[in-house]
Parts: structure tokens; C-alpha cells; sequence
RNA sequence: CGGGGCGUGGCGCAGUCUGGCUAGCGCGCCUGCUUUGGGAGCAGGAAGUCGGAGGUUCAAAUCCUCUCGCCCCGACCA
């Protein structure tokens, strides 16, 4: 391809608006052009990756077995409304009405399709003969994001792989899961995209029914818990803190106190007023379990973890309290609960953490109070089987499975695969007969890839000063042709004749026929990242050689001409295959 | 949903507080000459209903009201 034949709007200058690397770099190489928010065309440069990244998930999808289908993008209203999803997704479910002749249609935008191929699953398998199967698509969902941002991360139209697994049973299923997983890890493999696989929340099946594959970046949304020592890795809700401390401090104990704290409803309002740390004080969270309150203690810098919570004392729902039932339980206002003294006799629960704080400050129960040198055990009491990890890790806490430490790494998201259960397949009768003539609901998996945060993920991952480093894999073209004088006959017959003769070799060439300055053509070809460059210039077209250059390298080296397109070819073809030289290139 | 910021040729910005002349600057674009290995120089040129609507005024990019769009931060933490 000749550059002047396409569309490549390279920009010197950052657009306003964009703040991280892959947004930036994206709209300055000409890849994207911001439509709307949360909306982007992608441009011939960034199509091409957007495709490359898609033919090698289809590709590994069909080496797994996974057959593909597409489904549509509008879907009736009505199978939302079967599962209960319409208010599950609220507003991210866009949703919308058609007048057709004389009546209303109701249609919604796929989100997801778990309810559309239950749907045709329930209608075409019905035997037990018919399974295992998976089945998938690569197709555009919608999502009405509140907030879409990070440019292409958190978009409201995104491309998504979504795969759904039918099985007979939990064994079986527990083989598409595991035929989908290690199908995930060659496609990150092949995208060479670094990425961590991390346990992740795990809904009706429960063990290790969920992973998400993450890649670790500065501007990931996700935060995940990674021990370096044993590869232990689990996203924030779901990662267990390890033993802890249980002997309290060998601290004099003092009196238990009443202190004016005006308007201090907050850790940070009462720990400036009183000066103290947060870590002092226990912060008591009013919850509503199954309809009844209860109690639970935090120490003051930590999280509470509802999904820890919702397990521990074994509830099917639960969610914070509103003002009207903290104050019956607490009889103060929010922003002043603690465990001594509560009004109402509610359960208590306690963090790991808080039996062994010593003169710690707390809530009063009573409006603008709080109470210091409180001593759990002296001044209240939590049942030893009420003391469980309710509590977000934090960074530097010890790893649950070894004697090492946990640190907190941002990171996006990429993939996620799910053991669903039947919810789907009860919902909408997705039911099958065993040989012995028995009914049973189908048990499901799904397995989801955003196309798009593969793109995004990787320039976030792999970029520097200049611009983009695509990996041979996913770049736009594998090799960047550039002539350096393209006034010059010569120069430009060589040029024409190599990239012709790669393109023949089945390499994507980009041909930069601009008729400018060299520089130019240096900068651009550093921004948009293709990782092979031949220079035609001067310097050695007259020894009937070409200069050959990686993108992540800083010296480039000659190649003769008459042998140069089998040459490149070569190396575009091995890096192709094992992406070896991104990988370990200089500075990574 | 709460808070903050920004809308001025294709892109990045100044001008707005304190209303006033033909709305500027850099990049890009077009023409010509020179230049030619890391975003060239000179000369000439095209391109803007100053996000939109209404209002105040002799006069509005600038003041007022409404509105639309974009970006960032936060969102149950007692």
C-alpha cells in the first residue's frame, strides 16, 4: 500500500482531551477519530489491527473447538425482560421503541448475548448427544456507559468475542472451561500482550468458577492483588488476605472515653479533629443481610468487601444500610456508629484486623461524639466465629498461599471466563434429556474478549517517546517502506520493486510515497509503530544496499538489495510466528 | 448522579477579567523558488456564522440568561 492512496491523519500535536498514552497515540497516529463520546471510528491503520487482533482470536477459538455463529446486534426487549436483566443493567441497557404498522416494537441493543443463544439453544438442543458445545461470535455490543473514557477502554460500542458453553454437567463443563482458558492464554500469547490471569468473583458456581485475564498497566480501571513469589493473582474483590498478626501490641491499656467531635462524620474529619491515624480507629458499617441488619468492623484506612461480607455471615443479598436503619440501630446519625453501646442488639462482625487494635476510636452511637481508648474485649465483645478476611487486600499485605507479600497493580481487563450455571438456561428453558431419559437445565459457561482494549492494552504496555511499538503480530503493516528522495527515478523503481516483491511474499508493506522531508517520514514512522523499516536513501542505494531497522532498536543495519525482500520476508515471517524479537527487545 | 475544566479555520492555542478598529499566533493545507537522513527556509495564498439560541448595548468572541457538546475527578467508606 502506498501511503498516499490511504488515509493516515498523523498529528504532531495531542488533540485536546486525551490524557493516557493509548488515547493519545491512537488519535496521533491516525487510528481512531473520536466520534461522539464513547465512540470511535476506527481508520484504515487502526482496522487493520482491530481485524489482526480478531483473526487470531478466531483463530484460536476454532483450534478449541468453538464453532462461530452471529448473532444480532438488536434483540426483543421481551428475552431481557425473562431473566430480570432489564433492571439488572438499568440504564447501560440501551433500549429503545419502533413503530411498526400498527403496533410498538421493543428492542434493545446487545449488551451480551446470553440471552439470545440460551434462547437458540433451548430451541435446538435438546439431547444430551448434542453437547458439549460451544458455540461464539465477534460482534459489536452497546453499552450506555455513564461515564465513557480512557478513549478506546470505555466505550458505549465496543467489538467483543463472546463465546457460551453448553454442557451435560459440572465435569464437562469444567473441560470447555479449561479448553477456553488455555485457548485465551495463546491469544494473548500471540498478541504479545503481557497479561495475568487472576481469580476473580465467581457467582452461583463458586471455587475457582471465574478468571480474568489482566494486563497490568498504569491506566488500568481494575485493580488486582499479585504476589510476585508464587503467582498467586486475584482481582480486588476477590483476593484473600493471608495470615495476619493476632497477638494485640503490648500496649498499656487506657480509659475508654467520651470526645466531642462537631460535624466529624467521616475517617478523615474525626482523625484530623483528634489527630490520630486512620489505622486507630474501627470504622463500623451499618449492613442490611436478607432483610436484617447488622454490624461489621473495619479498621479505619481499610475497605470492606461486601462479597467477603455476603459470604461470611451467609446471606443471599446484601447492601448497606440507608440513614433511617443505621440511625434505629445506632440511634446517631451516619457518620457516628461504633460497637459500643448500640442501640439495637444487632450481630457484629469484625475484620481480622480490629480484635488486636488497642485504644482505639470509634463512633459513640450519638450524634457529634466519638469514643477513644476502646479495647476490644474490654469494651465489647465479637464472637471469636464473628472474626473472618471481610476486608479488601491492600498493598503489602501477605499473600494468602505463601509467606510473601501482596502488591496492588492497576490493570485492564481483556477477557473474563465464567462458569455460569443454569440461571440462563432455567430462565429461558434451556433443558436437555440424559440417556437416562432424564430432564435437566443445561449448564453454561461464557467467555468474553474486548477486541478493542487488546489494541489499547497493547500501545498502553508497549510504547515510547516517539510513538507506537506494535508487536509483528498486530501491527498495521509488518514493514515500512521508505524512499527517501521520491523525486528520484531510481530511488522510487527500488522502492516500488521491493514492495512489491514483499507484497508478493505475502508481507504487508506500507510504502511511504510522500514526497517529503526525511525527518518526516523518521517521526511518522516512529509514531505509528511498524516494526520493520527499510530506509532507500543515499547513504547506500549506491552500493546497492538498503537500511534495515526494528522499531524498538536504535541501530539500523544494511541488507543488499538483491537479496533484501527474501530477507525481510524471513524475519517478517519468524516474528510473525513467535513475536521473539518484541518480546526481548532493548529496554523492556 | 455530585464536583471541576474546556468549546475561537483541519489540529494546538492567545484574545474574554476591563465590550470598540480588518479576530490573531504556531502547526497543517494550496502556489512558487531554494533546500533535502530525524517534523526545512523565504515569498504569496485559501480557509473562522468565535458551540448554539435568546437578551443587554450605538457596538458582543468578550456582559447576562438558557441550552448543547467534550474532558477530568469523585460516587454508597458512618
Amino acid at each position: 500500500m502506498r501511503w498516499t492512496k490511504t488515509l493516515i491523519p498523523t498529528m504532531k500535536e495531542t488533540p485536546e482531551g486525551a490524557e493516557i498514552p493509548s488515547h493519545v497515540l491512537m488519535l496521533r497516529a491516525g487510528l481512531i477519530n473520536q466520534v461522539m463520546a464513547g465512540a470511535y471510528t476506527y481508520l484504515p491503520l487502526g482496522l487493520r489491527c482491530l481485524r489482526k487482533a480478531e483473526r487470531i482470536v478466531r483463530e484460536e477459538m476454532d483450534v478449541a473447538g468453538a464453532i462461530e455463529l452471529l448473532m444480532p446486534a438488536i434483540t426483543p426487549l421481551s428475552l431481557w425482560e425473562q431473566t430480570g436483566r432489564v433492571e439488572a443493567f438499568g440504564d447501560v441497557l440501551i433500549q429503545f421503541t419502533v413503530r411498526r404498522q400498527n403496533r410498538k416494537v421493543h428492542m434493545a441493543l446487545g449488551p451480551t448475548h446470553e440471552e439470545v443463544i440460551t434462547d437458540l439453544v433451548s430451541r435446538q438442543i435438546s439431547s444430551y448427544r448434542q453437547m458439549p458445545i460451544t458455540l461464539y461470535q465477534i460482534q459489536t455490543k452497546f453499552r450506555n456507559e455513564e461515564r465513557p473514557r480512557f478513549g478506546v477502554l470505555r466505550t458505549s460500542e465496543f467489538l467483543m468475542k463472546d463465546a457460551y458453553s453448553f454442557n451435560p454437567s459440572i465435569e464437562s463443563l469444567d473441560k470447555s472451561y479449561e479448553a477456553m482458558y488455555a485457548a485465551y492464554c495463546r491469544i494473548f500469547d500471540r498478541c504479545g500482550l503481557e497479561y495475568l490471569p487472576v481469580e476473580a468473583e465467581s457467582g452461583p458456581i463458586g471455587g475457582d468458577a471465574s478468571h480474568e485475564f489482566m494486563i497490568p498497566a498504569e491506566n488500568g480501571e481494575d485493580t488486582v492483588a499479585h504476589c510476585r513469589e508464587c503467582g498467586y493473582a486475584a482481582n480486588l474483590e476477590r483476593a484473600e488476605v493471608g495470615a495476619r498478626d493476632v497477638v494485640p501490641p503490648d500496649v498499656a491499656l487506657k480509659e475508654m472515653a467520651t470526645v466531642d467531635t462537631p460535624n466529624a462524620g467521616t475517617i478523615a474529619q474525626v482523625c484530623d479533629l483528634l489527630r490520630c491515624k486512620p489505622a486507630r480507629m474501627i470504622k463500623t458499617l451499618i449492613y442490611v443481610a436478607d432483610g436484617k441488619p447488622l454490624a461489621v468492623l473495619v479498621r479505619g484506612d481499610r475497605e470492606a468487601n461486601e462479597g467477603k461480607i455476603r459470604r461470611a455471615v451467609g446471606a443471599e443479598k446484601l447492601e448497606l444500610a440507608s440513614p433511617e436503619v443505621i440511625e434505629k440501630v445506632t440511634g446517631a446519625p451516619v457518620g457516628f456508629a461504633g460497637p459500643v453501646g448500640l442501640k439495637q442488639n444487632v450481630p457484629v462482625w469484625a475484620d481480622r484486623d480490629v480484635p488486636i487494635l488497642r485504644n482505639a476510636v470509634t463512633g459513640a452511637n450519638q450524634a457529634d461524639a466519638h469514643l477513644v481508648g476502646v479495647n476490644p474485649g474490654r469494651d465489647f465483645t465479637v464472637p471469636k466465629d464473628h472474626v473472618a478476611d471481610l476486608r479488601n487486600a491492600a498493598d503489602g499485605d501477605p499473600c494468602p498461599r505463601c509467606s510473601a507479600k501482596l502488591s496492588l497493580r492497576h490493570a485492564i481487563e481483556v477477557g473474563h471466563v465464567f462458569k455460569l450455571g443454569t440461571k440462563y438456561s432455567d430462565a429461558l428453558s434451556a433443558r436437555f434429556l440424559d440417556d437416562q431419559e432424564q430432564l435437566h437445565p443445561i449448564i453454561m459457561g461464557c467467555y468474553g474478549i474486548g477486541i478493542n482494549r487488546i489494541m489499547a492494552g497493547l500501545i498502553e504496555t508497549n510504547h515510547d517517546e516517539s510513538g507506537i511499538l506494535w508487536p509483528m503480530a498486530i501491527a498495521p503493516y509488518e514493514v515500512f517502506v521508505a524512499p527517501l528522495k521520491v523525486t528520484d527515478e531510481p530511488t522510487m523503481r527500488a522502492a516500488q520493486q521491493l514492495h512489491d516483491q514483499l507484497e508478493e511474499l505475502g508481507v504487508e508493506v506500507l510504502l511511504d510515497d510522500r514526497d517529503v522531508r526525511a525527518g518526516v517520514k523518521f517521526k511518522d514512522a516512529d509514531l505509528i509503530g511498524i516494526p520493520l523499516r527499510i530506509v532507500l536513501g543515499p547513504r547506500g542505494l549506491q552500493e546497492g544496499q538498503f537500511e534495515m531497522k526494528w522499531r524498538w532498536d536504535d541501530q539500523a543495519e544494511m541488507i543488499d538489495q538483491s537479496t533484501a525482500a527474501a530477507t525481510i520476508a524471513d524475519l517478517v515471517r519468524q516474528e510473525r510466528a513467535d513475536g521473539a524479537r518484541f518480546r526481548a527487545r532493548p529496554g523492556k
